[in-house]
DNA sequence: GCATTAAGTATAA
DNA sequence: TTATACTTAATGC
């Protein structure tokens, strides 16, 4: 959803002297990068390696709010925000991430203005993101939420596989090399596990995706998911 | 192995 | 569609 990597506007002297003012850390896989509750409000730059975004429900579990990969940002300073509040990040790898607290961040808005553009140019769209979410959320079957669901994070991760690697040498078919689990994409599509295990198979017998094996990562084929999702 | 977790199935509500 | 429950498959210790 913020896949802008925000300093990328400028230029390669102006990062050399941020560098070593913006605290690079590696996070080993499984770590909190950040909580509701630690007070922290500084804004992350992942530079590699991926995280997932989280809250807790009233129940006490988990919601996966988002996943992000090298060159996303999130978090929170001041009054900016690049999503909602109390959320848990996690590294869901061995992760190297870059973060800034909010004197810095108002400093370098300061002397770069275009920064405020940009950052807000993010927001916007992960705005537009959640509206879009919310619509499908509200209206279409579950087959159609995750198909929704299985669009975007193929958008965000998904890496072309070549014709070849495929079982039929047919092309289109992206791999969608997320770790999440049934339950995880029920939980984010607004449904039940058992329900997501059917459709996802409704849509494998369908030829919209194809298992690469048991726990193996999902393939996606684009075009046909999205003809799919015109259906309604 | 044995325990734990994920996924597939079946059946009732 | 969802809830409940049971089976089967992988994975880690």
């Amino acid at each position: 959803m913020s896949r802008i990597d925000l300093l990328r506007r400028l230029d390669p002297e102006e990062l050399r002297r941020l560098e070593p003012e913006t605290p690079i850390e590696t996070v080993p896989k499984g770590a909190l990068i950040a909580s509701p509750h630690d007070g922290r409000h500084r804004l992350y730059l992942i530079k590699a390696g991926s995280v997932r975004l989280y809250k807790l429900t009233a129940g006490g579990k988990e919601l996966t709010v988002d996943l992000l990969g090298a060159g996303h940002i999130f978090g929170e300073i001041g009054t900016f925000t690049t999503g909602s509040d109390n959320l848990y990040a996690e590294a869901r790898e061995t992760s190297v991430i870059c973060s800034i607290d909010k004197a810095r961040f108002d400093r370098l808005i300061g002397e770069h203005p275009q920064l405020a553009l940009h950052f807000i140019e993010i927001v916007s769209n992960r705005l537009k993101e959640v509206e879009e979410m919310m619509e499908r959320m509200a209206y279409g079957s579950v087959r159609q939420r995750l198909l929704f669901l299985l669009g975007k994070l193929t958008d965000k991760y998904g890496t072309a596989l070549p014709a070849e690697a495929n079982g039929g040498g047919e092309p289109g078919w992206v791999r969608l090399d997320v770790g999440l689990t049934h339950q995880e994409l029920a939980a984010m599509a607004g449904s039940i596990r058992e329900t997501v295990t059917d459709a996802l198979n409704a849509l494998a017998a369908d030829g919209i995706v194809s298992k690469e094996g048991l726990r193996k990562p999902l393939r996606v084929h684009r075009e046909r998911l999205r003809a799919a999702m015109e259906e309604g």
